[in-house]
DNA sequence: GGTGAAAGAAAAGACTT
DNA sequence: AAGTCTTTTCTTTCACC
């Protein structure tokens, strides 16, 4: 499961969370290191699973989605869970989902044309195996997905004191 | 804001979503357009706002953060709320926040390297403007993001049907 | 695991419909 | 706006370090 990275590594990879829409020539200049290596060290690092894909990122509110709404949910039994597993993936509006450990069981990204659909969205949820549901609108973001704060892995720290 | 798409727009947007790491030439086929077309609306799609940013995404567990947790945050007043907003864009293992409406303030994305290194950013946040705060610790991907349902705009309807 | 050069592929631009 | 063709630029591979 785990990658090792060293000092590059780690400066390709914060590079490339930030922008992705690079040739590769300006990341090789930008984490000093040939177009070529840098080309076969990106591969390498979409083939071990560190990168696990490489998207565009819209605006939701500038393609027609203004509401968006965070939403906790409990289910209270397997047979509801089994509903609701089911409907959240059946929902279109529903753009990602997590099971979570602690006060409820799931978190839930719901986006909605307008306050119509949010309610269409919210009943069928409810009434496919949700139980308590704790809604959460979106009202701006205050500190937009920065990259992890990776560290080069203890390995290649002490092969560099070498 | 809003951003006018027609069934193309919508079939490039749907694509880049998912795998924004393919070659014009590769994305043209899939629309059903010449290269030339595709680069050019692309670009458009881009300048107009519709596509915010293309990313890598990495696998947080690959690349050393096995822990991800969801928190609500709630802060009491207007100078608890200004410590607490500085303190989330000083700490990068909150790697993402938003403000929210509901039961609770804001919403966080924090990492962790450990169940220590977690401590530490949980006893940050309560101890820097920090109210009820309530984590959940994420357990697995239900539904990873999806791209948004998106639909042409009316325009674009209309102007097909004459 | 890195470099540098050479071949192949894709992107960018100009022009036409 | 879209298609085609040409030019320019980037990606990819390979031989070598």
């Amino acid at each position: 499961m785990a990658v090792e990275l060293d000092e590059i590594d780690v400066k390709l990879l914060t590079q490339l969370q930030q922008d992705a829409d690079r040739t590769n020539l300006e990341l090789a200049e930008l984490v000093g290191l040939s177009p070529a290596a840098t080309l076969h060290r990106v591969r390498r690092l979409k083939e071990s699973g560190a990168i696990r894909i490489v998207s565009a990122s819209l605006d939701a509110a500038a393609v027609g989605f203004p509401l968006t709404v965070f939403m906790a949910v409990t289910t209270a039994n397997a047979r509801a869970t089994e509903r609701f597993e089911r409907e959240v993936q059946l929902l279109p509006q529903v753009v990602s989902a997590e099971t979570v450990a602690g006060e409820m069981d799931y978190w839930l990204t719901v986006v909605a044309r307008d306050v119509e659909d949010l309610e269409h969205t919210l009943t069928r949820i409810a009434t496919h195996g949700g139980g308590r549901v704790v809604t959460y609108l979106r009202l701006k973001q205050l500190k937009p997905p920065t990259p992890l704060p990776l560290l080069p892995s203890s390995a290649s720290r002490q092969r560099r004191r070498s």
